[in-house]
DNA sequence: GTGCGACCCTGACCCTGGGGCAGGGTCAAA
DNA sequence: TTTGACCCTGCCCCAGGGTCAGGGTCGCAC
């Protein structure tokens, strides 16, 4: 016969914890001697230690209950989805210790690539405001997507090294407080899909099924800058969908 | 600029979460644009980035709150220490893994071995309440340290084989109700003694080391039942230590 | 211009898994 | 009989958010 605080050493846990369990009805309250002290025996022990393995691998005490009283309940496949969600939580702990040391090591997470690029962008003559917007992106993409961030900025880089390409997105600076009615506008819009159709064709669009999220991202917060902006958005994105 | 939504879409946390993180002082409030919406940029959501990983590497929000505003702090060794933290703690999910499995699988934790040693217990003359008391034992030691049990119990069963040290321990049970005074109790001790110094020279005794806790636990749940037991082991101990 | 759905604001309460304390009773050994 | 270690119940506290109420704001469409 055990008394709870041995039982609570023995289990590697807190007294306080032995009587959270009976009060949530996950184990049984033992009898008592004739003082009142709750005495155990080693079945109880064994119940315990089912039920910290249980609780140590995240099941909540509620769900451990169920499991442990609920008759009708298939528990070779519910220990199998705690097997499961156990290791995808030491997945997901590996990765944040990945990014951990990445944040340990390298505190700078903008490369130098991302200073020239957008001291380039000063020499073709795109505004201040543009530049800004860009940094901007630059450190989002960066910080998110590391490891594609590099190769579409040599992508964007290597677009606007062509004139004509870049004479867009330079026009594209310069309709920041157009009316969103103005035909210039529209007629840029169309030069854009034209010259994206030229670029890729029919096919895939870079970025859209690789980092899903950032393009949308970009666009937006373009977006919100300027309302002949947005206008130029839905106009291509009625074209090319 | 981002508003708070997609910034929490975008760091994959909830609104919610984002102003906890600035009521709690981990994140800086940002500007509010004129209908007091507030207003982010991409460098909060590297902010934002940072302190997720932290959070999710186990760090306490105050102690982040911490890291990122004193500057009289080690960073890197703080860092450093995060990420062992984080590697004890994939280590133990590792081992909560190993052991839910075994609870998957076999679901008795009660080989049959013990059936047939307790069966032998009867056989031999033991008392019904020393049987008891054996098999809540082995159970607790089952469950507890599945490795070496097997083994322990084995050294039991051939101890028991030998008539001379198996008459020690009929009498151990049939001490049950003497008066801790009687003259029978200090010489069965003394038995005992000579029993274990023969067995074992003035060496180690068995799973003194290995399983640490065990004899102890046995010991004193043995002890508790009888005040007469209580006293054999109290002289044994003054002899042995 | 008006309606609509999606967003945002603050403040307040709820939840889990215990920790810790107060105030009092109990046990075993010296 | 005292002492130190246990045990009892009841109560409030904590982190890290989730959720709801009650109200204001966007941008787009018709």
């Amino acid at each position: 016969m055990l008394t709870i605080g041995r039982l609570a050493r023995y289990a590697g846990v807190t007294i306080k914890t032995i009587r959270v369990y009976h009060a949530k009805g996950l184990l049984a309250e033992p009898d008592r001697d004739a003082s009142g002290y709750r005495r155990y025996t080693a079945r109880d022990a064994v119940e315990l230690i089912k039920i910290r393995t249980l609780a140590e691998a995240g099941v909540p005490l509620a769900r451990i209950r169920e499991l442990r009283t609920d008759p009708g309940i298939d528990l070779r496949k519910a220990l199998h989805d705690v097997d499961g969600e156990l290791t995808a939580r030491i997945r997901e702990l590996r990765r944040t210790q990945r990014r951990l040391r990445r944040l340990a090591e390298g505190d700078d997470l903008l490369p130098e690539g991302v200073g020239d690029h957008l001291g380039r962008l000063r020499e073709y003559g795109f505004s201040e405001r543009w530049v800004t917007l860009q940094a901007d992106l630059w450190v989002l993409v960066f910080a998110t997507h590391p490891e594609t961030a590099a190769e579409l900025m040599g992508d964007q880089a290597q677009i606007l090294a062509e004139p004509a390409l870049r004479q867009i997105f330079l026009d594209y600076d310069r309709a920041y407080d157009l009316d969103p009615g103005d035909p210039f506008v529209r007629e840029l819009a169309d030069r854009a899909v034209r010259a994206t159709r030229e670029r890729y064709g029919s096919g895939e669009l870079p970025g859209q099924d690789i980092t899903s999220d950032i393009p949308g991202l970009i666009q937006s917060t373009v977006n919100e800058a300027s309302p002949a902006w947005r206008r130029i958005d839905a106009l291509i994105r009625r074209q090319i969908g």
